[in-house]
DNA sequence: CTAATGACAGATTACATTAATTGTCAATAC
DNA sequence: GTATTGACAATTAATGTAATCTGTCATTAG
């Protein structure tokens, strides 16, 4: 395994910047995964000295949350479209669920690492985690207000059926049960509690 | 540490059962913790010597497979007891829900080797696991039964419909998420989805 | 003939030693 | 003056070795 690879490389101007280290950081991490990587392997890829990622990040943990705290934004983000869609909140809803479930699990394919490491952060509860969660419980809050204003939904507490439902579903999205999401049976799971849990939105 | 007062001791007869060496393995797991324990160990505290004990099991792990089945059913054994009293089916799954979440934190503050070890078992996705689940199901489902035969319910499936419950409370009790259950807020999640599902039991 | 033993080889774990990393800061470069 | 560096102490991880454990089986005891 070749560490010494620069990757982004500091090649433009003599002074480096947090966003350039947060890009290449995301690289490196990427690859080797963040605990495996150094934050000489991050300064390495950028050809500055790793005193120099000091200067913007108090600590390595501090930059592994800044990684995964533009990951988890990026994530939420393309939720956020999914949400969005026009039609009536019953299948906004839905398609917003289902859009979780393929994110979460295509990003545990894929990135491996990351998601690990969201996993870590998950354990500890660590702030980077609830305020994507609070982000989350909004988006769905929306859709259910929607709902209820257009008469599909009783009348209910948005914030606290968002909660519910993210509650409910936490075999589907919590990562750790991301080793059940490979399972024939796990699609079967979902439609049987979404449709509990739907009965519970249409005639509370 | 300890490890050479014997626990039971091979006092009586001159040869060994099963049984006593399953009783004798329970203490000493829940002393130790099975990752901790040796089989020398659970030999030494019977008095009998380490190759003995695999005439009985052919492992380590299958002794330990089988102190945690027994631990698993003497719990189910005490949910069957919550789930039968008598009165309408609703406060009978609530009351079995609600016993289910006190057996198991109860377990997990005072059991804590043990309940590691059920953890583990469940990432292996061992059988012994799976057959305490098929037993809860099967629990809830006859209370869903009762429920539907007298009208409190809607008509539906009530295996389909037990599982959907257990999944949709599995933040409540999969042992993946035994550290939320000291929070404040949990007993009002668990509210908050309880209603959601109970209003999809009662209207489907 | 069955139950139990304990010596043994292979596999695992614990420990002490060694190497590398993190984070600081005085010195350097620009 | 500000940005960057690299030597440094303290912490953390990796390595290799000694000690322990698992599981087998030929042998002994009843």
């Amino acid at each position: 395994m070749n560490k010494s690879g620069r990757a982004g490389g500091n090649t433009s101007s003599g002074t480096i910047s947090r966003e350039q280290i947060l890009a290449t950081a995301e690289d490196v991490f990427r690859r080797f995964g963040p605990t495996k990587t150094t934050v000489m392997d991050v300064a390495r890829a950028l050809g500055i000295s790793h005193g120099s990622v000091y200067r913007y990040f108090d600590s390595k943990i501090a930059l592994r949350n800044a990684v995964v705290e533009i990951w988890l934004q990026r994530f939420s983000g393309k939720l956020e479209k999914a949400g969005a869609v026009p039609g009536p909140a019953r299948q906004r809803l839905r398609f917003w669920f289902d859009t979780l479930r393929r994110l979460k699990t295509a990003e545990y394919r894929r990135e491996t690492e990351l998601f690990a490491t969201y996993h870590e952060l998950v354990q500890d509860s660590q702030p980077v985690v609830s305020a994507y969660y609070d982000v989350l419980i909004l988006q769905l809050e929306n859709i259910i207000t929607a709902g209820i204003d257009n008469g599909e939904f009783q009348n209910c507490d948005p914030r606290t059926t968002a909660c519910a439902m993210l509650d409910a579903t936490t075999l589907f999205h919590h990562p750790w049960h991301a080793a059940a999401w490979h399972g024939k049976e796990i699609d079967d799971e979902f439609e049987r509690v979404w449709t509990l849990v739907m009965y519970g939105l249409l005639c509370a």
